[in-house]
Parts: structure tokens; C-alpha cells; sequence
DNA sequence: ATTGAGATTATT
DNA sequence: ATAATCTCAATC
């Protein structure tokens, strides 16, 4: 199956990159085990003048860093030193955006996502905030800078139809400390997808 | 060298 | 409501 390609993650609109990305295909092919989701909800982060961006001022930090190269490729972090997030960073070398993954609809390899979560049945909590999905998906700090062009991470194109009525722009969640940025719509989700992420803080 | 808080989750 | 748990970044 075809990969989005680099010039799909290096366009200058971050905001509809994330929009463009809910509906594909994520993939990982890593412990030699396939896994797959569809994307149902997605937060942009805007860069410099934006206050909940790791990158906002123009930070340069060791784990910045990669926000400031080239479109797709994927950063993670930890968060409470619990958690790996995944972002898909976009935009070209030097401008410092990228996508936050907030929630996924299991496709393949759900065997594999349950054993990796530690969970029996399927239910919607397999995958439906940042840091499960990235559990299950079996990424971690290993896969921070990967190319996701490459043979570990991609994302497949989109297969359904989605038209802006099918999709709710909100705020993002738990950035109470980026002030007025907090109100920014950067979210975006599927209508009416259940997996969506439920998250807390500042979500309408 | 020290400290404080975090793009969260699961449990009480 | 709150514990879990640790890395990173800012400050001293």
C-alpha cells in the first residue's frame, strides 16, 4: 500500500496537515509485528508564536531539536514520565510545527495492541488518548526521529470520504498554561467516531 | 546541583 | 481527586 509521501507533511499549513491526516492509515512494523489504526483525532502545534509549542520563542532545546528538521518524521516524547507521545513533524528545515496523534481506531494487529496494553477485551480505552496509542502501537523514545517515510512508521493515505462536515475543530487538550493559545481550535476529529480521545482540561 | 512541572492514564 | 514516575529545562 502506497505512503504518504514527504511533500504531503512538508506543506506550510499545519493546521490542514492535521486535518488532512484523520481518516489515513497508521502503520508500525516494529518487534517484526504489524500494527494499524485509523486516525480519528489529531492537534496541531503551530510553532513560534504559538504557547503551548514546545517550539514557541523559537526554543531550542536537545528534545526540540528535531522540530526544527525536515517534515515527516516522527517525535516522541515522554510525558510524566509515564507516557510516549507521537508527533509527525511537518513544515520545511527551520520552521518548527508538527501534528500530536490524539487518538486512533484499531485496524490490524489488535491482538498485538491488546497484549501490549496489558488489556483482554477491545474496547474504545485501547487506543483512545496519546499515550495509549502509542503503547499500543509499540512506539517509544527508539522511534524519535524516525523517518515515517520509512520501513518502521508510515501513515497510509486516506480511504473514506471526509468532507469538513464530517470533521469538529476544537480546542486542544490539557495546555492550561499556554494562555490565550488554549482557545486556539488546532484540534480536529472525526464526527461521531467513538475512538475519539476523551481527554480533560479546556476541551468543548 | 537542584527543582518544578508536564501535549496523561488508571484507579480511588 | 490523585498517585504514578522521570526527563527535561530553567534557575541558582
Amino acid at each position: 500500500m502506497a505512503k504518504l509521501n514527504r511533500s504531503f507533511y512538508t506543506r506550510p499549513d499545519v493546521l490542514q496537515v492535521a486535518k488532512d491526516l484523520l481518516g489515513c492509515k497508521i502503520v508500525t512494523k516494529l518487534q517484526g509485528k504489524i500494527t494499524t489504526g485509523l486516525i480519528v483525532d489529531t492537534e496541531a502545534y503551530a510553532g513560534i508564536n504559538d504557547r503551548a509549542s514546545h517550539a514557541y520563542n523559537n526554543k531550542r532545546t536537545p528534545r526540540t531539536e528535531i522540530m526544527y528538521g525536515q517534515g515527516g518524521v516522527a517525535y516522541v516524547y515522554q510525558i510524566y514520565g509515564l507516557h510516549f507521545l507521537l508527533n509527525i513533524i511537518t513544515n520545511k528545515p527551520g520552521i518548527p510545527q508538527g501534528v500530536m496523534l490524539r487518538a486512533i481506531q484499531p485496524l490490524e494487529g489488535i491482538d498485538v495492541m491488546l497484549e501490549r496494553r496489558g488489556k483482554l477485551r477491545l474496547d474504545y480505552s485501547l487506543t483512545n488518548g496519546p499515550g495509549t496509542l502509542t503503547k499500543a502501537l509499540g512506539i517509544t523514545k527508539n522511534e524519535l526521529g524516525q523517518d515515517v517515510l520509512g520501513n518502521r512508521i508510515w501513515v497510509e493515505p486516506r480511504e473514506i470520504v471526509l468532507d469538513d462536515s464530517d470533521i469538529v475543530e476544537t480546542t486542544r487538550v490539557g495546555i492550561d498554561y499556554a494562555g490565550d493559545d488554549a482557545y486556539l481550535p488546532y484540534r480536529f476529529y472525526i464526527k461521531d467516531n467513538p475512538w475519539r480521545s476523551k481527554g480533560k482540561g479546556l476541551s468543548v
